[in-house]
DNA sequence: AAGTCGGGGAT
DNA sequence: ATCCCAGACTT
């Protein structure tokens, strides 16, 4: 779609439903927009405006910021979180002040040569205070531009960054930037949102690629979760001579709490002297099923299923509370996790496993 | 490229 | 509980 359209839909959806009350957007010079351009980053709208209205009722222009005491500037940060802003604002005052100047520099390179400016508050204190056509790309614009774009990758990446800038420069107008700029940032706030996105109300939803296919939700693409850790256990798939498999009921509290699963042995036990000594049962161990790995929000639980034919006993597995034989495939037990039924279905239906045995031997 | 800084709002 | 917020800076 071209760039002419684009922020021609963002303006006039604007027009209508922009937000105009921010404390801000009155009297918008370069020093009253850095300052809540500051006190905006990773801090929304709402926590923010009580802060900034008595910032500036008590630094009112750079240079009263410039004399204040750093402890008087954080003492009014106290509650925003993320302090290092606040020195970083004073600090920059202090270097303008300390130059002459009294003023911010509205030239993009200098600008971000001040401490706590980077590329996103710079573009926004020169398009909102100045008019400059620069663009920005806070949370909300990754947001609505990986949607719109439907760009790949997680925004914290660099490639997708990359492109995301891409996308931002190339959509930014010549004509009315601060609106426009004021105009993405509402459109990501109050319509793009991060989680339901109201794309009905939305001006761009005719060329959005993310709404073509559907995948709103999905972009932009989550943070990668860190490497869950891996469980391994194994599964014992005891099969009785009249062809009963054994279920062992879990303790009530913890994974699978009270459900029903197979006998589980350790992965550096041996499977034949764990059925001896904890289940009194002298079996034959057949060659394990290939790996199932199961999923939990903090785990992966690797589960290696072992067949295994009961050929004796010394003392019988008692059916009860804790233990059942079961036959039928078709009967119905009490709750069972998805993988471990699924094994089951599988050791009901297999071969004996006693014949195949019997040939290795 | 990954980690750090933070309190608060929304779901 | 988890995610996210008008990000920038350091390692």
């Amino acid at each position: 779609m071209n760039p002419i359209e684009f922020s021609q839909r963002v303006l006039d959806w604007f027009d209508i439903h922009g937000r105009k009350q921010l404390p801000w957007k009155e009297n918008p010079t370069p020093y009253r927009v850095w300052v809540s351009e500051i006190m905006l980053q990773q801090t929304q709208v709402t926590t923010v405006i009580p802060y900034y209205e008595r910032f500036m009722a008590r630094f009112p222009d750079i240079r009263v910021l410039a004399d204040a005491e750093l402890d008087e500037v954080l003492q009014l940060w106290a509650g925003l979180g993320y302090y290092a802003r606040a020195r970083h604002l004073h600090q920059a005052a202090r270097i303008l002040c300390a130059r002459a100047e009294n003023q911010l520099p509205l030239d993009m390179a200098v600008l971000q040569e001040l401490p706590g400016i980077g590329r996103s508050t710079a573009g926004a204190i020169l398009a909102l205070a100045s008019g400059q056509r620069q663009p920005i790309l806070d949370g909300n614009v990754k947001r609505l531009l990986a949607r719109f774009a439907a760009v790949e990758g997680w925004p914290g990446q660099s490639r997708v960054q990359a492109t995301l800038w891409e996308l931002a420069e190339r959509y930014t107008p010549n004509a009315r930037v601060a609106d426009y700029t004021q105009a993405v940032m509402d459109l990501g706030a109050m319509i793009c949102k991060p989680h339901q996105p109201c794309c009905e109300a939305c001006p761009l939803i005719e060329h959005c690629a993310a709404y073509a296919q559907g995948r709103q939700v999905d972009l932009p693409t989550p943070k990668p979760r860190r490497e869950l850790p891996v469980r391994t256990t194994q599964m014992l798939l005891l099969r009785a001579e009249n062809g009963a498999v054994l279920l062992e009921r879990r303790p009530p509290i913890g994974l699978w709490g009270g459900l029903w699963s197979f006998p589980e042995c350790p992965m550096n036990a041996d499977a034949a002297t764990w059925c001896q000594e904890r289940l009194g049962l002298m079996v034959m161990v057949g060659p394990p099923w290939e790996v199932i790995r199961h999923s939990f929000s903090h785990f992966h639980l690797d589960i290696t299923p072992v067949p295994v034919t009961v050929t004796g006993y010394s003392q019988a597995v008692m059916e009860g509370e804790r233990f059942i034989w079961h036959r039928d495939r078709h009967a119905v037990i009490g709750g069972m996790a998805t993988p471990i039924h699924r094994l089951l279905v599988r050791r009901l239906k297999s071969a004996p496993d006693t014949q195949q045995l019997t040939i290795d031997l």
